[in-house]
DNA sequence: TTTTATAGTATCTTTTTATACACTACAACC
DNA sequence: GGTTGTAGTGTATAAAAAGATACTATAAAA
């Protein structure tokens, strides 16, 4: 594993010598799973139901999507709320610190509209470049 | 692999239309490595080469972090400069694209140190209960 | 009566990711 | 003449993540 207290050479190490962690290693280790942010970002919205999210995520697994769930609660990042119910039924939503990632989580998704924005305007580009050759 | 164009579910789905694939997803999927954020957070400050990135990343392999390089250079995000030299020399840095994605960088790094902050006051909190039932 | 739904767990296999280690070129330094 | 440094690549192996599939309980609906 990778062990966030053996390096602290952030250039913003000023800030982050009171920790023995610096902050950006520990946000990598909490955001990097293969679904976390979208996770997060579902949450974002309204509590939702297990099988909620696994509807907004068509290629995970229960197995999988149990695991991520596990990890984000492990993290305090979100909380299961279990109702002793048949049949099951379970609720997650974002914990208090969970809601701190809510503006980052807007501001993502601000940068992913702006890159396919460049994206499709540069295939434009060279859709244009490419038939003014023939 | 997670097919992007599959999902679409997201709560933003009225500004997400005009794309084929939902921003989020995107996201999450240029930034799911498990030290892209880091990388993005030590070239935000300067420019580097491989070794300066590598010194910074202790528990990465040379082969690791060529190719968490290379797919962030793919996904256009850094750039990769190389120098005709010997002993050879390669910089590396944020493109515009990258640009932009620095202030999602310092406001992770912001919630990281309230994360730390918050647990650490936790266990604070819990060190005297903890004594206090002595 | 059979089916459907929920929120999982258990087991096994495949795929992906990561590690260790050896090797490259050539200049400059000792 | 031997060593050091750079930025890698290549191969083999080990570890981790992901996937497929089958299974659970019980209520309610068809």
């Amino acid at each position: 594993m990778f062990d966030a207290e053996r390096h602290n050479s952030c250039h913003m190490s000023d800030k982050c010598i009171r920790y023995k962690v610096c902050p950006m290693v520990l946000v990598q280790q909490l955001l990097s799973g293969k679904r976390k942010i979208l996770i997060l970002w579902y949450l974002s919205s309204k509590v939702l139901r297990f099988n909620d999210i696994k509807r907004r995520l068509p290629d995970v697994t229960q197995k999988m999507l149990t695991q991520q769930l596990r990890s984000l609660e492990e993290d305090n990042l979100i909380y299961r709320k279990v109702y002793p119910v048949v049949p099951p039924k379970v609720e997650y939503g974002l914990t208090d610190l969970g809601e701190r990632i809510i503006p980052i989580l807007e501001m993502m998704h601000g940068f992913g509209a702006e890159y396919l924005e460049i994206k499709s305007s540069e295939n434009v580009l060279q859709r244009k470049a490419s038939s003014d050759m023939l």
